[in-house]
DNA sequence: AACCACGACAACCGCCTACTG
DNA sequence: GCAGTAGGCGGTTGTCGTGGT
């Protein structure tokens, strides 16, 4: 346990107090640790603003409540995150997006600030190595976004101008896409820098927008389907900027650069919007389960996930969802043929290095997990209680990409 | 030794939702 | 139905430790 990791400099705030009483801030000490679990083992968890009330102790609710939920609960594990922990981080986070709580409960013993915190030190790596921020196993399709109702949440900036994503145009053959040039990992954070992206969109960026043409071709999937974003539609759900800034050719460009070991994907990645840009890249891989979706006629009732009367259903289908056999990967690869295939930086060493409590973890990321499943994807179970071993051994259930709760942009 | 970059971590903040009276 | 409250969640910030130069 780190107690007074800042010299126990604690600031004396008003930390929303009922009482109006003056509540402690910063680093828990031994003590106060100690009067807080002596109340939980007394009262049990709950009811955490009566923490200050009966023990005296000059910490708010909220701090108590997070102060034992992350650091004080039995069952807490503690340490580096294990490979396959690592795994099912990235998995689930493709699924779910920055869903914390739940990407922790699919991690006994791990919290979801544990894991968050990961996640966004993996993300600033990633971004920094010019790596992709998921493993390269899926191709990246544009996001067949066509949602049926009104936005969950309206985005707190606007829009892109609705004219760059005319769904004519970007249905048509027309719409292609080349990258700037490649960055070495080095470069990436400054050009990123200076890119003035739009959200944290570079895609979207109307500067880029010029230079930036999309091919269905590089996207790598069949040119012949109509693409639907649903831009066209009155109301979409999602925030702009997570569309798909990764409506890139993974496949092309990274066999190509493969000298530099760069994604060119990430080449727009902007230094701020570090979860936006994950969520983008994410966008695409739902578009593909959303698109396989479509084809098999399954409903997808996005409008019922802002009303908080159906989160349960909501939740439910995203368990289910989550849960997905191995026919529906079936269908998604006979959505994007010929795609399948590892750019070659992903076979070099040059990859993520993980943590140095986790560098036992994975071969950068993975990138050849799907690939090596491709042949015979497993039967995808519960997430929880399905997995299977890669090459190396590890747990690791590739799943799907579907997003159906994005996380609002803020 | 000093400096810097980076990662890891803890904690706070603001918003949202559920609950309760 | 409404307002107040508590709890939960995600985003963000600040601090410390470590390794490299």
């Amino acid at each position: 346990m780190i107690l007074n990791k800042g010299g126990g400099t604690a600031k004396e705030e008003v930390c929303g107090g009922s009482n109006g009483g003056v509540l402690k801030k910063g680093p828990w000490s031994a003590a106060e640790d100690a009067v807080l679990v002596d109340y939980v083992k007394l009262h049990g968890e709950g009811n955490w603003n009566a923490v200050q009330r009966n023990t005296g102790l000059q910490r708010c609710g909220k701090s108590c409540r997070l102060r034992w939920a992350n650091h004080l609960r039995p069952n807490l594990k503690k340490g580096a995150f294990s490979s396959h922990e690592e795994r099912l981080i990235i998995d689930l986070h493709a699924k779910l997006g920055n869903k914390w709580a739940r990407i922790s409960a699919h991690l006994p013993g791990r919290t979801d600030n544990e894991i968050k915190n990961y996640w966004n030190t993996r993300v600033k790596r990633r971004i920094r190595q010019g790596l992709p921020l998921y493993p390269n196993d899926l191709p990246t399709p544009p996001p067949p976004y066509n949602p049926p109702t009104l936005p969950l949440s309206l985005p707190k900036t606007p829009p892109p101008t609705l004219s760059l994503f005319n769904p004519i145009s970007l249905s048509s053959s027309v719409f292609s896409l080349h990258h700037p040039p490649p960055l070495l990992p080095s470069q990436t954070l400054k050009r990123c820098s200076q890119q003035n992206s739009f959200m944290g969109n570079p895609v979207f960026s109307p500067s880029q927008m010029g230079p930036f043409q999309i091919s269905p071709m590089g996207f790598g999937f069949d040119p012949g389907r109509k693409l639907d974003f649903g831009f066209g539609s009155p109301s979409f759900e999602l925030p702009s900027n997570q569309f798909s800034q990764n409506v890139t050719s993974n496949y092309v460009e990274e066999v190509e650069d493969d000298d530099e070991k760069v994604n060119p994907n990430n080449v727009g990645l902007s230094n701020s919007g570090l979860l936006d840009d994950l969520l983008q890249e994410a966008q695409v891989k739902v578009g593909l389960k959303r698109d396989r979706e479509q084809d098999c006629g399954l409903q997808w009732d996005i409008s019922s996930s802002e009303n908080s009367s159906t989160g349960n259903k909501k939740e439910e289908l995203e368990d289910q969802l989550i849960n997905i056999d191995s026919q529906d990967l079936s269908n998604i690869l006979e959505l994007i043929p010929s795609l399948v295939q590892a750019p070659s930086w992903c076979n070099e060493s040059g990859g993520e290095s993980s943590a140095p409590q986790s560098s036992a973890v994975s071969t950068d990321d993975n990138c050849n997990v799907f690939d090596d499943q491709m042949p015979q994807p497993p039967s995808f179970a519960a997430m929880n209680n399905t997995s299977f071993e890669d090459d190396d051994g590890d747990d690791w259930n590739p799943g799907f990409y579907n997003w159906d709760n994005l996380p609002r942009i803020c």
